[in-house]
DNA sequence: GTTACGC
DNA sequence: GCGTAACAACGCTGG
DNA sequence: CCAGCG
């Protein structure tokens, strides 16, 4: 991995516009910067301007699904402006996103000597891949200002001084009795802005905003602590075929750290609870084929070597480390999307790190995780099928 | 990494 | 002006 | 009910 070259602060700079409008110039005083039209972003304002402006406009989130030369004017705004003006003004509204990057030589990773410039262009390289699985969900840091050695912080609360355009969603915590306010992350901008803040891991919801009792996968973590890894290999093969005998589908990623994660799409069928029970169910499974090296004990000192199934994490409000996030962690590790037939004897945590995995998936092409975020299986059928083990 | 206090 | 504190939390399980 | 755990 090279090192991030130049010295001081690079940005990166975006300006986007919401709805079209290639008119002239804003009346004299404003510091607008118009642009073509290419993306389409929905904004909330207050008002509109007697030239048709918006007031107060925030950014809400891109529309993927609209292009700019579908958006209109709506005519509310277009008579208000007719009445004001002689030639009405569309409704337009500029985002320009900057992200000074600070501190990019800053080493991150002593053994390694890798940047946190190193962390930053890692992001940059798997972007596209990564944020379909941000896209939508509320977003925890964990922070680490000074590299892997230094002090670090979880952080769920944005900060107040993060820039305008990020998009965030209010949550209550029930622990402390507030609204917390999340990022979520749409676009590299953001993405690279969180990076920045010196965020190491990256953790996500399993659901969506619009759907947070209904998460999209099923995780089961398999988690060795003192066991041999072949052991945890062994166990996502069984769980993998156990799934295939059901027609559930599975997949897998490296944790990154030292486990396998196994999700199972659910399409946003089942709550949390229900996805609880069908990993309790499927690890029960595990457990009866594979007794001598899989638990469901919780306590670490009685799980007698064997890979614990951690099957409580499908929850509301908890937490797992997001597809390609990095680890804090010796080698800077990250989690790795895999295909079943990697997952095998010759399986390596350390192998997935920010300076193979971007190599790797451009030679995948294929991001192997990603129909975890569509698949909506028939899991009545599966269940069914599942339950016959405990006959 | 950045801000907000308290001295 | 500078040092320092703050920056999360939830359902389980075993005791 | 409290502490530990992930």
């Amino acid at each position: 991995m090279r090192a991030a070259s130049g010295r001081g602060s690079r940005t990166l700079r975006s300006t986007r516009s919401s709805r079209a409008c290639d008119r002239g110039p804003v009346p004299k005083g404003k510091t607008h910067h118009w642009v073509r039209p290419e993306l389409v972003a929905e904004v909330e304002y207050k008002e509109l301007t007697e030239q048709g402006l918006a007031r107060h406009p925030s950014f809400n989130r891109f529309r993927s699904d609209k292009a700019a030369s579908e958006c209109r004017v709506d005519e509310t705004a277009a008579d208000a402006a007719a009445a004001a003006v002689e030639e009405p003004i569309p409704v337009a509204v500029v985002e320009e996103r900057t992200v000074p990057f600070t501190n990019l030589d800053k080493v991150f990773w002593p053994a390694e000597g890798y940047t946190k410039g190193d962390l930053i262009e890692y992001h940059r390289q798997v972007a596209e891949r990564m944020l379909p699985y941000l896209q939508d969900r509320p977003l925890v840091m964990t922070r680490y200002p000074d590299g892997i050695e230094g002090k670090s912080f979880f952080q769920k609360d944005a900060p107040p001084y993060a820039p305008d355009w990020f998009r965030r969603v209010t949550l209550w915590s029930e622990g402390s009795e507030r609204e917390l306010s999340y990022f979520v992350a749409e676009d590299l901008e953001s993405l690279l802005y969180v990076i920045n803040l010196g965020t190491i891991p990256l953790h996500i919801w399993s659901s969506r905003i619009e759907t947070l009792a209904l998460p999209d996968w099923c995780i089961l973590d398999l988690d060795p602590k003192e066991a041999p890894f072949e052991n945890v290999v062994d166990i996502a093969r069984q769980l993998h075929e156990i799934c295939e005998e059901i027609s559930l589908p599975s997949f897998a990623k490296t944790s990154g750290s030292s486990g396998i994660h196994v999700l199972v799409p659910l399409g946003r069928q089942l709550t949390y609870d229900q996805s609880r029970t069908l990993a309790q169910l499927l690890a029960r499974v595990v457990v009866a084929k594979l007794p001598l090296t899989a638990t469901l004990t919780r306590s670490p000192d009685r799980r007698d070597g064997k890979v614990y199934i951690d099957f409580v994490q499908n929850g509301h409000g908890r937490l797992l480390a997001a597809p390609f996030t990095v680890r804090p962690l010796a080698g800077a590790t990250v989690s790795a999307p895999l295909q079943w037939r990697e997952v095998n004897k010759r399986l390596r945590i350390a192998d997935h790190t920010i300076a193979s995995v971007p190599r790797r998936m451009r030679r995948l092409g294929e991001d192997p995780l990603r129909p975890v975020l569509d698949l909506e299986p028939d899991l009545l059928g599966a269940l069914d099928r599942l339950t016959r083990w405990f006959d």
